[in-house]
DNA sequence: TTGAAAGCGCTAACAG
DNA sequence: CTGTTAGCGCTTTCAA
């Protein structure tokens, strides 16, 4: 139903292999002849048909993404400006969303091996000898991951990743100063590797000043797993830190709900910095790691990894952290247990 | 560099059209011979190129999915689900984002065309024209927007949409039951199908009522021109009703900043319920139009897109709305200009 | 500078 | 039941 390149060289009056060359604009063409079969591509509306010329040349011009929850705003901004990025270079993008799990995630690498360029792993939930095996078919590139061990990162891999370190540590030390001693951290998902991070980052920190860190595990990386991981918090914590900033959401509900005042009675840190300025009411002190800096990276590491074999230029990219501080952590309060008759008060306070 | 069928063939001793039978599962081959292709093939680590494949067939078990902005949550809700019901039937997804212009949206069609076995517009900033003429090439479902002439619209070309109507009539009822006279609809962008649908239903419902309805533009649907539009809001009024949730979070926080409480002194109504439970405080009332829903009937529509050509069983697919009443709205307050001693107040009162 | 022909990986008639 | 043959739409040597 489509117009062929066949149609076009017919019209035209020339062979196939010259429409070729004249729609493909470089090799050798006399410009009347090209300027001819041009005009008759455009009067007979011919587009070229991607799969013919995938077929023939070996490539594409489909990137594949595989993320963990495309509902979840760190993925969506990331997505975004990977495509913003992508479709610069006229390129298109599959899709996939694993939920978290590694069975999926494969079947969706499968599903797209041989219909893309280049595969993106988003915070893969994949073992490492899988994402080994796949990246000797194809280049990948890993964001926001990082395999174990360093030596045994094939040509065609590239990692991309969020250096958590410098903002954990800048939290806990912006609560030590605020007097705090006893933090609850609202944990990530166990297969993810940057929760891992996190986690670790923060355990360190927290030890070099002397502070207890009580981990406290969450249903869900989101909103309704952050409300709930409240209850769950150990008595005696002034502080929360949050594996992102929908947990930390939640968190703060949570607290509302149940009538602990934020920052007066508890401090509440995020990570992400990915919510809009001002959704977060008292708006939120987080970590920030830029998911669309990420997307970028990530962009131009496909470039990469594609142009890989010889050199490796540039090693792998890091974004790195900082905190961000705003209204709500603020100086420990004493803990006198029982009493809790500030709510009001406190909401005067942030209201001024 | 990957196992063609070929190889398989070769291996098991059989031709590629035998081979091609035995994988393809379905036509009459001996079981002996086919357990040895596939086994062979399962040796070679043989994976099918669908390239190859689609190039044969006609189709690409590929499905294009083009949204105006994939930052929003209603349209990752939409596409999360609309993934989950393609992937359970093998279909890829390939996605693009418009950023809400036209000429970028008509340049992903045709990127995307050949490549795909259908296409799903999601409130498609496209002329009629270009729709229709898209839909002449290959199936088409659009999503949250329907043509203007009900008579043209073409065999090829489904629509799967929101009645809003329900659910704006009932939003304009309860704030009149409460008491209010004088609403403020702050308006999605104007080049929005469903934004018109949106603000006509509001609007016939309000003059019904006799209550005034100021129209309010906003830069952008999202929280930051929620926030802004607040200073936009005329006089007088002591409602807002919002194109969607984001809108109307951001009317929230940008009437807190400016010291007016909600409900108290004004109400807020949204429009989506596209927030997780508790996101928003006070909690938001909202015409409930699920995303999700949409996403569900318009997988369902793609098949049904396909097998055109004959009869059309089932009609162009409509989700219903309704009202769901929070804790945003209530009795509408006197309008004594000046005095403003409320916040104080109000905040206990939703404290409590 | 242009054309003829081969082939990318696969499926689908049509014979055998 | 299986093999042979002919493409799907395009690019790309190799000659002319």
């Amino acid at each position: 139903v489509a117009t062929t390149i066949r149609q076009v060289a017919e019209a035209a009056g020339v062979s196939v292999a010259t429409a070729s060359r004249a729609l493909s604009g470089s090799t050798a063409v006399v410009s009347a002849t090209r300027d001819r079969v041009l005009e008759t591509a455009r009067r007979l509306d011919y587009t070229p048909s991607r799969l013919g010329r995938s077929l023939a040349t070996g490539s594409t011009g489909n990137i594949g993404v595989i993320l963990p929850d495309m509902t979840n705003p760190f993925y969506t901004s990331f997505l975004a400006e990977l495509e913003t990025a992508l479709g610069e270079r006229d390129h298109g993008i599959l899709v996939g969303d694993s939920h978290e799990d590694p069975e999926r995630e494969l079947a969706l690498v499968r599903r797209m091996l041989g219909q893309v360029d280049a595969l993106v792993l988003a915070s893969s939930r994949l073992p490492d000898t899988s994402i080994v095996e796949t990246a000797a078919r194809l280049p990948v590139v890993l964001a926001n991951r990082r395999l174990e061990a360093p030596a045994s990162v094939p040509l065609l891999l590239r990692q991309v990743t969020l250096d958590h370190g410098p903002g954990f540590r800048a939290a806990a030390e912006h609560l030590h100063e605020l007097g705090h001693r006893h933090v609850a951290y609202l944990d990530g998902p166990a297969r993810s590797w940057s929760g891992r991070q996190k986690r670790a980052s923060l355990h360190e920190a927290c030890s070099g000043l002397g502070m207890t860190l009580a981990i406290v595990p969450t249903d869900s990386p989101d909103f309704s797993g952050g409300r709930a991981a409240v209850a769950a918090t150990p008595e005696g914590c002034t502080a929360i830190v949050a594996f992102n900033d929908q947990l930390a959401l939640g968190a703060l509900s949570g607290l509302r709900d149940a009538g602990v005042a934020v920052p007066a009675r508890m401090s509440v840190v995020g990570c992400d910095d990915s919510l809009p300025e001002g959704l977060a009411w008292p708006s939120l002190t987080t970590v920030e790691s830029s998911a669309r800096a990420l997307g970028a990276l990530t962009a131009a590491a496909i470039a990469g990894a594609g142009a890989a074999s010889d050199s490796r230029p540039e090693e792998d990219a890091v974004v790195p952290s900082r905190l961000i501080v705003r209204e709500s952590t603020a100086v420990a309060s004493v803990i006198s247990s029982g009493v809790s008759s500030l709510p009001t008060l406190t909401t005067e306070r942030a209201f001024t």
